[in-house]
DNA sequence: AAGTAAATTAGGAATGATTCTTGATTTTGA
DNA sequence: TCAAAATCAAGAATCATTCCTAATTTACTT
């Protein structure tokens, strides 16, 4: 029913996701395109994340650890939560994951499987080096 | 260091639970111990809950619809979560989820993995029999 | 059975991420 | 240039969850 403007700020937005590979949370966009829009509202930057991801342009990823995350590939892939330090990165599971990928369509037990939701959590690379010595 | 004691509040807390299969949400339980704990606060329950849950005799679900549930069975199993009406049931996967289940203690790119987090979503068998006919 | 230190509780305030509301500003097509 | 429709900034509202404090329970000890 609505038809979608563009505006400047939409396009900052999803310039700046598109530069990072770390999957920033609603808040550090909105930290970030403060440099070119001082005056932009956090709820702008919410409701614009939400309709790119709607248009799925971008894809949120909702990783238990009560925030958002939002990232420029929406290709599929899988994620990896470091419980220390919070960090999020890709990770090439492969065969791991594609038996639950492949899923979607089918039905089991009667409900159907529109999609699913993998990934992993544990101590990232930086941390474990950190760990006493 | 703290010692745990007994209370009646999370005698009930957990008897409830274990009495359900619908995996319910810590305002779910709240309502339903007040029969029996009329005064019991909101904060007791979500403490009790996430006590049970560090002692392992719970388990908390995260499934990124922005409540988190709780489950009484902690043997190793996954979920389907109905995008329409929310309700989350227990989905066997079997061969579908191990591989993934089976990354825990393994070492991916040098970060060392604690656990994964794997669940479909969809529209549940009750929610299809009902769209139109 | 009384005494007491430590854990737990009720009640409510505080937090934090996200969404909603409203009047002003932009965008877009004619 | 005009007007309708979408978007914006600013801040209030929501909602799940956590935190704080004084009063109550629990679990020893005697």
């Amino acid at each position: 029913m609505s038809a979608v403007k563009y505006s400047r700020q939409r396009e900052a937005i999803k310039r700046f996701l598109t530069s990072r590979r770390d999957h920033p949370t609603a808040d550090m966009v909105y930290c970030a395109v403060r440099s070119e829009f001082p005056h932009i509202s956090l709820g702008t930057v919410y409701r614009n994340l939400a309709l790119l991801a709607e248009q799925g342009e971008i894809a949120r990823l909702r990783l238990g650890d009560g925030v958002d995350r939002f990232d420029p590939d929406v290709s599929p892939h899988h994620h990896f939560i470091c419980s220390q330090c919070g960090a999020v990165r890709d990770l090439a599971l492969g065969q791991y994951a594609a038996a639950i990928d492949g899923l979607s369509g089918k039905r089991i037990d009667g409900s159907l499987v529109r999609g699913s939701v993998a990934y992993c959590y544990g101590i990232c690379a930086e941390c474990l080096g950190q760990e006493k010595g």
